[in-house]
DNA sequence: ATTGACGTTTACGTAAACGTCAATATACTC
DNA sequence: GAGTATATTGACGTTTACGTAAACGTCAAT
């Protein structure tokens, strides 16, 4: 486990490319520190990336995943108002996570129809096209 | 319950425009009847509306929402070969769905240590702030 | 000294998912 | 039959999230 990494070692290792990673700084979702011209990431900023890269996967848009990141930094250092802030912007991300959740367990189960009646419908046409589809 | 809707009764319903209701159909996702000019919506396609909007939640890209549509329609009708592609196709959503819900379970308990450190943070700063706030 | 791997900035291109007009049609209402 | 509401089809504009290419710097190895 290294403490640095270069761009192209982070691209590598979550599977995007560097254009990806450099377009993330520019919309500040992420903010190494340089060795002259050069980025250099720290392990921060490798878990800064993968909690980028989850929010992505759940169709998050950039700039509400920089919300979320941003509440990560908030919660360490702050102001009372500020953590309070910060406490409330939480629970609108809990709500909008349940809601996903919710969204999710309803698409699971609406698969399980489609594959029972998939598997229900083949049982009915099995003696034949099974054969058919055999010898192709 | 009504058995048709127009355009604008979806629109109002969904909280979406009927300008995106007609991009999708144009996407290929509805396909509405018609009276002379005007589109008439049927309560399938109401439900299929109502799946594509989850699956927007979701943040799934339009083109995939289609091939999910499309494996509830080719579950019922179809020959031995396209049950299996969908079958195998189903199989491949509910990993991807599983993953999505593997994610929010992660960003959920993220959003626990958040709010507990803000709270613990809070409580740490209650005396002179808490006035402080209350005051303004 | 040059090649190759890696890095940089700048800038234009592009696909997805609509928004925003504009011009036109149809239907109801007074 | 004039007005109002609702619909239609273009067509162009916009935002997001990068891709792609150009032109250049840096450093280690041959």
């Amino acid at each position: 486990m290294q403490d640095t990494y270069t761009i192209s070692e982070l691209g590598r290792e979550f599977g995007i490319t560097t254009r990806a990673i450099r377009f993330y700084e520019d919309k500040q979702l992420l903010s190494p520190t340089r060795n002259g011209q050069r980025r250099v990431y720290s392990r921060a900023d490798r878990t800064r990336l993968k909690l980028l890269l989850r929010g992505k996967r759940l169709g998050w848009p950039l700039e509400e995943i920089r919300a979320v990141l941003n509440m990560y930094d908030a919660s360490e250092d702050g102001e009372f108002q500020q953590l309070e802030y910060t406490c409330q912007k939480v629970s609108q991300r809990r709500e909008h996570l349940e809601q996903q959740r919710k969204d999710i367990d309803a698409a699971l189960e609406d698969l399980d129809h489609i594959q029972a009646r998939c598997e229900s419908h083949m049982a009915g046409l099995q003696p034949d096209q099974k054969l058919k589809s055999a010898a192709s």
